[in-house]
DNA sequence: TTAATTTAATTTGCATGCAAAGTATAGTAA
DNA sequence: TTACTATACTTTGCATGCAAATTAAATTAA
């Protein structure tokens, strides 16, 4: 039963280092207050502003329950404010508040913080794995 | 703020990799009722059975607290026995039942079926990729 | 031996991830 | 217009992932 040992499962490994990586970003994260998922979402938005729940969803694949649920927290953390659209009344709008905006700047070190903790990847391997990961990704979604 | 646009994050990647594997897995695992954690725990026990709650934990890097959920979870569906240790009651030993066993022979096909999928992933780039993430974890771990 | 410490596992509280059901609104066909 | 369908988002129930607190037992120090 080779291929059930889990030295063999690629899928294991991606379990345990997604994992790892979030638990890796709590320190930093625990200062700002935020989650990692909560983190993602805040990313999505730095990039771009004033979009709807649909659009945070796609860009950030967070599922779409679970995603309700965090962008109400971020609300109450007064992070961003969400408003029902006008034009088509199901839609909802999302627009970082100035304290959303401030974060950023407290969170611009953070991916290269992480980084340095992986000393064992040169750039080009990390290039590399974010293209194959990317190609496992659009086979499986 | 190029350092936090979401499509330069490994991190991000792996987040939606390891959500859509675990997804990718849903409809074969739900045929034999179990979830993707319960069958990882089983198929570590597949490899080496009569062992600790610890040496399974060491072995999926499943969160001690979950663990002791998702083990009594495979008990009460009659797929493995807890019993505590004669020498250190501190210790509770685990061993897989005749059910247990038999789903070996019915998950045997998964990790194949699963591979399949990702048509766009050689071999070699899958060794790769198990190389590469490894060092991952293993830096910060 | 007694007290302090360490270890193995469980329990608890909170935040997702996910499927499925539900709600409200918009669009479309008859 | 009315009925049917599709869309955007929310709610609900269950299973983790995780930190922190707890429990019970073994080990070590004094």
């Amino acid at each position: 039963m080779q291929q059930l040992k889990l030295s063999n499962q690629l899928c294991h490994r991606y379990y345990v280092a997604s994992n790892a990586i979030t638990r890796a970003y709590r320190p930093f994260l625990d200062k700002l207050d935020i989650t990692y998922p909560q983190y993602l979402v805040l990313m999505a938005l730095w990039e771009k502003d004033n979009v709807d729940v649909k659009y945070v969803k796609e860009k950030t694949h967070i599922d779409g329950g679970a995603l309700s649920l965090i962008l109400k927290k971020l609300d109450t953390k007064m992070l961003l404010q969400l408003r029902a659209s006008d034009k088509d009344k199901r839609i909802k709008f999302i627009k970082l508040t100035e304290a959303g905006w401030q974060m950023q700047k407290d969170a611009s070190s953070i991916p290269e913080q992480l980084m340095c903790q992986v000393t064992d990847i040169t750039r080009d391997e990390a290039e590399l794995l974010k293209t194959l990961t990317d190609k496992v990704i659009a086979n499986l979604i």
